[in-house]
DNA sequence: GTCTATACCCGGATAGAC
DNA sequence: GTCTATCCGGGTATAGAC
């Protein structure tokens, strides 16, 4: 399928035509599969979902304590975005709209209760703090998954999984300091 | 100048065609002033990174405690992507080759400084602890500032300047948690 | 410093044959 | 399902006149 061809080349100029040349078909073919090329990126978007909750999910089968299943979402996160960057990329910059693309929305839903899911257990005596926890531990995780796309980390930072999951565990360790 | 005319639109598919259309020239004119697009977009960069470090530094001129400085960088930086969000947004997906243009990594040195100075100040007696908390809350902040430009926040999660202070904040709070 | 004109390249998309 | 052929639009960049 062509699905697959595009995770060789990043979205930010991503091309029908780049694609079917590599594919070694013209332009025209994959118009029997898609609609258009956005219609082609928003099955790529749901497929990438897909992969990055079962890993998500994966993380967590472990009888650890909350606070470590929680980092190691986030771990799962920048893990997931480095191991699997083309489809990371598209799920961020691919601008496929949700309106029109539904099914993109519904594929993340599994992953966002996941996650909150995961929240609540840390702290679900408070709502006020599990939202702000969700908000910060959501930002560091996306934070470091997107230096590490970008390396637009300097010098000395490292930028890593574990230091997802380290970052994760101080917000946890400091919630009171949250803002509600 | 036609640098300022780069904010009114993103730099996801700017091109020298439609701003010089904006700015009422033709789509020759600019080539008198920069030798191609990306060197006008690397004069953006530039500026930029001015703005933003003269932000960043008008945050911390109080006599707050050190933890609250540092929490006003990463309110100060994500306060910034919101107000100046084309130049933000210049300085993240520009793609600029910053070999091409050293003048660029330069302009960023003087904000880097005062980050890490601020780090050091918070924690300056253990380095490997300065180190992960310099990661984490640049990672946060950037978070943060990311998840705002390309809206990707979920329904309840509260994404503001004052959120990413808050996570600061407690990530300095629990920062016994780090990796070293 | 800006204009006109032009050349070139590339991507999206469709029609119709096989 | 894929091909050929084709159209359209848009962007980059240059040459030469004013």
């Amino acid at each position: 399928m062509a699905v697959e061809l595009i995770a060789e080349r990043g979205v930010r100029d991503f091309s029908l035509a780049e694609a079917s040349r590599r594919l070694g078909v013209t332009v025209a073919a994959p118009y029997r599969h898609f609609a258009d090329r956005d219609e082609l990126l928003a099955a790529v978007a749901v497929r990438a979902l897909g992969t990055l909750e079962a890993a998500l999910a994966a993380e967590v089968t472990g009888g650890d304590p909350p606070e470590r299943r929680l980092a190691a979402i986030a771990g799962g996160y920048v893990r997931f975005a480095t191991a699997h960057r083309p489809l990371f990329e598209t799920l961020l910059r691919s601008g496929i709209d949700k309106d029109r693309f539904p099914e993109v929305r519904r594929a993340a839903e599994p992953m966002e209760s996941l996650f909150t899911s995961c929240v609540l257990t840390v702290c679900g005596d408070d709502p006020g703090v599990a939202a702000a926890l969700a908000g910060a531990v959501l930002a560091t995780a996306h934070g470091y998954a997107t230096l590490l796309l970008d390396g637009t980390a300097g010098g000395g930072v490292e930028v890593s999984p574990a230091a997802a999951e380290g970052a994760v565990l101080a917000l946890v360790k400091g919630r009171s300091a949250l803002p509600e």
